[in-house]
DNA sequence: CTGAAAGCGCTTACAG
DNA sequence: CTGAAAGCGCTTACAG
């Protein structure tokens, strides 16, 4: 059986395909008889409207574009998703996802400009554009929001968190527990994509305000537990050894624990911990940690690529939410040295 | 500036609009002359088709929707989306999102059908829907591919995992390491979204067909850290405690490996632990456990989906991936006591 | 190799 | 409150 066309139902309720628009959409100036009509026609054809034939009468896909760096299936994608189809889905909206990952995946995207037209709005999380694909991204004529990239002049609004202030947070609150000897482990630079290290910025500001005593920065260049084990050791062989241990990320913080609890360090007894993010696992794990609201910022970008969308006003273009310190198992106060 | 159209690009490379359409489509049938004259034409006007006009044309969306219970966060779901968008893009098809979390979401989506005629195709994962869902299913008149639901009669395919063989092959493992008494703890039957536990039927076949000792088979009914805590506590506390566990996931199984060390109990030395399911984090923890190819699920469900939208033959509608015992940090050989 | 024209299935000013 | 008709921007049989 073909599939009802609007028409079809129009003949059947004996109306036209104006009146059973409006009475399907709900809107006004149908007459509630009219419409009872309308709806038992459309049921019985099993009819439904094709997205795709109102999308180029009105100009709308009602479809927003969500494009992610190197991988879908990393936590922080995850709970952005979770956060725009919180706003999405309720306003009959629809998100579909690109990735760029690979070289390839990126030229596709932007030399064969994928999303355009493919989407009213373009929200863009956890990327660098050089400036070829700044250029693409320019031409694609929709509104880009871009998440946790304050600085991304191709954005036409962002949604983000405040790095430094939430690594101050972090070194004041072990500041309040009493700890004086701080150390940082941060993330190698990868200017490409990221920028500067933000956090240690924040830790470096904090540590000299409250004057704290630095014991050292160190930076993680792989992700790999081996120069993990390296960085701790240095720490723990220190005359003075620092009680806090601030980590860039809770991925990091939770390859640290683990080093320092193998090392025969307790932790939070002998040294505190805190991470960075407030990804649900590290939560489960008990990480103390900076929490950045993952999915109110998804939230948060979507409801301002809609509204861009429809131009309505925004007040405020360049979000930046706050984050929170989340005190869980591996801080504590200071305590003198038993060892 | 009004965006250009197709017609646009025709007049200005002074050609129709079906040598354009043929033109940028890199379809034969036009003079290279004239396709270089259109090339330059388009870029010109920057113009790049729209997917929504080409979609009403030809009655394809280029679009596969993918629906999720629950979340949208999961491993699983991250892991089956890397697989989907892997074989969706290079074949020029957009991924689109479903989420049918709570009821609104679930009614939502089927009684408004909101993936109809948006998508050529429906991969749905993790979902037991009901009678009456099942009814919006069919309606739905899309190629539908289930993910890990072998026996859903709504899909036209599948793709699974073998969850008996997979847990009793992590029975077979455990026994060729010397171990003869055996334990497991599964989960609470949901019998409305998961059905019976298969893996537990694993379990049970492996450990009778081996003469094993089943020293028990515990249900978590909560995802608590209480409720395993006290699983732990009896297993342990028994005359001759088993010294292979095996747990319904990796999720449940890290937990166990954490009650057993806070209990003192050493793992693997006193008691060897193996998961189900193989997910990133539980590797990167060293579980031992069965990996599930879940990248893969998700890369053959969308290949089938598409197969299934363009009439190919299919020639297995009902696939089964492998399971793999994955031997990490938290089994071994076993030990005689030494407590 | 190329063109003129119909058609995909909706929405929406314009009339009545 | 309702209708007839144009239009959204493509693709594609049918001719030439």
């Amino acid at each position: 059986m073909k599939k009802a066309t609007i028409a079809d139902v129009a003949e059947a309720a004996g109306v036209s395909t104006y009146t059973v628009s409006r009475a399907l959409r709900g809107l006004k100036h149908v007459n509630e008889e009219t419409r009872k009509k309308v709806l038992e026609a459309a049921k019985k054809l099993n009819y439904s409207a094709s997205p795709t034939a109102a999308a180029l009468a009105t100009g709308r896909t009602n479809r927003i574009a969500l494009l992610v760096r190197e991988n879908l299936s990393g936590w922080f994608t995850g709970e952005i998703t979770e956060g725009i189809y919180d706003t999405l889905f309720p306003q009959e909206y629809d998100l579909i996802l690109y990735r760029a990952g690979n070289e390839n995946e990126r030229s596709e995207f932007f030399r064969r400009r994928r999303a355009n037209q493919n989407a009213d709005a373009l929200i863009i999380s956890g990327f660098g554009p050089n400036e070829e694909e700044r250029d693409a991204l320019a031409k694609l004529d929709m509104p880009i929001v871009s998440i946790n990239a304050s600085h991304a002049e191709y954005a036409h609004a962002s949604v983000s968190i405040h790095d430094i202030a939430g690594e101050e947070s972090a070194v004041r609150y072990l500041a309040a527990l009493g700890h004086t000897r701080f150390a940082y482990i941060g993330r190698a630079n990868r200017t490409y994509t990221w920028g500067d290290d933000e956090r240690l910025l924040g830790y470096q500001n904090a540590v000299s305000e409250l004057h704290l005593n630095n014991r050292g920065t160190f930076e993680l260049n792989e992700e790999s537990a081996e120069n993990m084990r390296s960085i701790i050791a240095e720490i723990i062989a220190m005359p003075d050894p620092p009680t806090a241990l601030c980590i860039w990320s809770d991925t990091y913080a939770l390859k640290a624990v683990h080093e320092l609890r193998r090392m025969g360090i307790r932790c939070p007894e002998d040294i505190s911990v805190i991470g960075f993010d407030g990804q649900p696992a590290a939560l489960d794990a008990g990480l103390s940690t900076v929490q950045q609201p993952a999915r109110e910022i998804g939230a948060q970008a979507a409801q301002i690529a809609l509204d861009l969308f429809n131009k309505k006003d925004v007040t405020e273009n360049h979000l930046i939410l706050p984050t929170r310190v989340i005190p869980l198992d591996t801080t504590s106060t200071c305590l003198p040295p038993t060892r």
